[in-house]
DNA sequence: ATGCATGAGGT
DNA sequence: CCTCATGCATA
């Protein structure tokens, strides 16, 4: 609270002569070296129609329109049940995605695996004309849908949407998982959308929905899984036909999860194993095609007039951006390394595993071990190729194991030994709006400061020169991975 | 997810 | 002192 510096206005700006640019500063950074990786929507320019289920522009009838402007998901990704959930795992906290109150508002406040984070968009229409969907609904009950927006961009709006009474299977743990554009993951469990159901479409009570959730308790447990391509809005949907058949519908109340698990032991472990490896391999061909059609079974899809489901060809993401030349960067294959981030946080996703469990997972194993911020820049790629090509191997041995221990019905994905406290480190200094500011004018001038003017600068600010000296470092550092992800998000 | 800190290699 | 790769702590 020792402002004592300048008063208020006297934040005299000292614009005068500085007319930095960043620009300038920008490229002498980018020269000097190599370039940050930086992952981004992997958009392919020459993506055909990149539609699956396409509506020109949506007028849902009495939904007010979450409308967040911002990235509406762009990637839909399905997933039935994810280990960490039930009773038996040790570590299913900050996976867990309670949202049925957040939804019920429709603003729709969805957790990034334990943060609050943007919410994808979900909304709930209903259709009078019930007949339509495949006859299952023969009441009265409108048939609800949960509508998902599945792309972006272009000007056209996918939607994919699935009958409410199917999604709401009880406490049946079917968690959808999409992207935005920023490319972040957002989970949220399926079930409690049926909250949502309630006070909108309504007209019905909560029995008799219960009583055709309960009657579909079965589709919903093999439902498919929806897998994603990297391109933008496209969906791509996997469906090992032997998950259908696992006879999970005996799942009595709280777990399906287990059923999975279980299954694999006393039933086909075969059928499980190779539900994981497509998993892995999203881009498998065969699988995507024969799945559509199943999605288009039991997850009715909308679309405004022209309806159908295009070309699976065109749902598979490598047969699109053959414009994509490898990006190379000191012999670092860019392109491979942004792939396999983006398939690794899926993969975790999809084991219903945190950073943090991971990193701890990691420090327990042989090897090198990473820290959830090391993880998070890798999913994010917001290291140098050099780094990530380090890490990549590591996270990619683990990952192996990890899925092949969830295979074989392994909980403890997990565990990990405790460390030691070591060294006291210093406490991290927080620096004053003022001070920042002060800073932030000053590195845009200069960003190597001589040590005189640091010693001028910490004088002035009263903060350790040691202190300055490194936030001008960890400034720099910074820099440059801005720089790096404009230079290769606009290449 | 990020800001500040640390430590290893380099000049 | 710098850059880099990382991690701890925190917003």
């Amino acid at each position: 609270m020792d402002t004592d510096s300048n008063d208020g206005s006297a934040t005299d700006v000292v614009d005068g002569e500085s007319k930095p640019d960043l620009v300038k500063l920008a490229q002498s950074a980018i020269i000097k070296q190599d370039v940050m990786l930086s992952a981004t929507s992997t958009q392919s320019p020459l993506a055909p129609v990149s539609s699956v289920f396409t509506m020109p522009s949506v007028s849902l009838p009495h939904v007010s329109m979450a409308s967040t402007g911002l990235g509406l998901a762009d990637q839909l990704f399905m997933s039935v049940p994810s280990v960490a959930d039930t009773a038996t795992t040790p570590s299913a906290t900050e996976s867990k995605t309670d949202i049925a109150g957040a939804l019920s508002s429709l603003s729709s406040q969805t957790h990034l695996l334990g943060q609050p984070q943007v919410a994808p968009h979900f909304f709930l229409a209903s259709q009078p004309s019930a007949s339509a969907s495949t006859g299952q609904t023969s009441h009265t009950v409108p048939v609800q849908q949960i509508l998902i927006p599945v792309s972006t961009g272009n000007g056209t709006q996918q939607f994919i949407s699935i009958p409410v009474s199917l999604a709401t299977g009880g406490n049946q743990q079917i968690q959808l998982i999409t992207t935005n554009n920023g490319g972040q993951f957002l989970a949220t469990n399926l079930s409690s959308l049926q909250s949502l159901t309630q006070p909108l479409g309504s007209n019905r009570d909560a029995h008799s929905i219960s009583q055709s959730s309960h009657a579909l308790a079965n589709h919903i447990a093999s439902l498919p899984q929806l897998l994603t391509t990297a391109s933008g809005g496209q969906l791509l949907a996997v469906t090992p036909q032997m998950l259908a058949s696992l006879p999970i519908a005996t799942s009595q109340s709280s777990s399906s999860a287990n059923a999975v698990s279980l299954s694999s032991h006393s039933l086909s472990h075969s059928a499980v194993a190779t539900a994981q490896q497509v998993l892995q391999h999203t881009l498998s061909q065969a699988v995507a095609a024969s799945v559509t059609s199943k999605l288009a079974q039991q997850a009715h899809i909308t679309s405004s007039t022209n309806g159908l489901p295009p070309n699976v060809s065109q749902l598979l993401p490598h047969t699109v951006g053959n414009s994509t030349e490898s990006t190379t960067v000191d012999g670092i294959n860019l392109d491979e390394i942004k792939e396999f981030a983006r398939q690794f946080k899926i993969r975790r996703l999809s084991l219903g595993l945190t950073q943090t469990q991971v990193g701890q997972a990691l420090s327990a194993t042989e090897g090198p071990a990473y820290s959830q911020s090391a993880i998070c820049r890798f999913e994010k790629l917001d290291i140098t190729p050099k780094s990530a090509q380090k890490i990549k191997p590591v996270l990619e041995r683990w990952m192996a194991e990890a899925e092949e221990r969830y295979k074989n019905g392994v909980q403890n994905l997990t565990d990990f030994i405790g460390s030691e406290p070591s060294k006291k480190r210093k406490r991290r200094t927080s620096f004053t709006p003022q001070a920042l500011e002060l800073l932030n004018q000053y590195f845009e001038r200069n960003t190597h400061p001589t040590g005189t003017e640091m010693t001028e600068l910490s004088e002035r600010l009263n903060y350790d020169r040691e202190v300055i000296r490194v936030w001008f470092c960890n400034k720099r550092q910074a820099l440059k991975n801005t720089i790096k992800k404009l230079k290769q998000d606009g290449q």
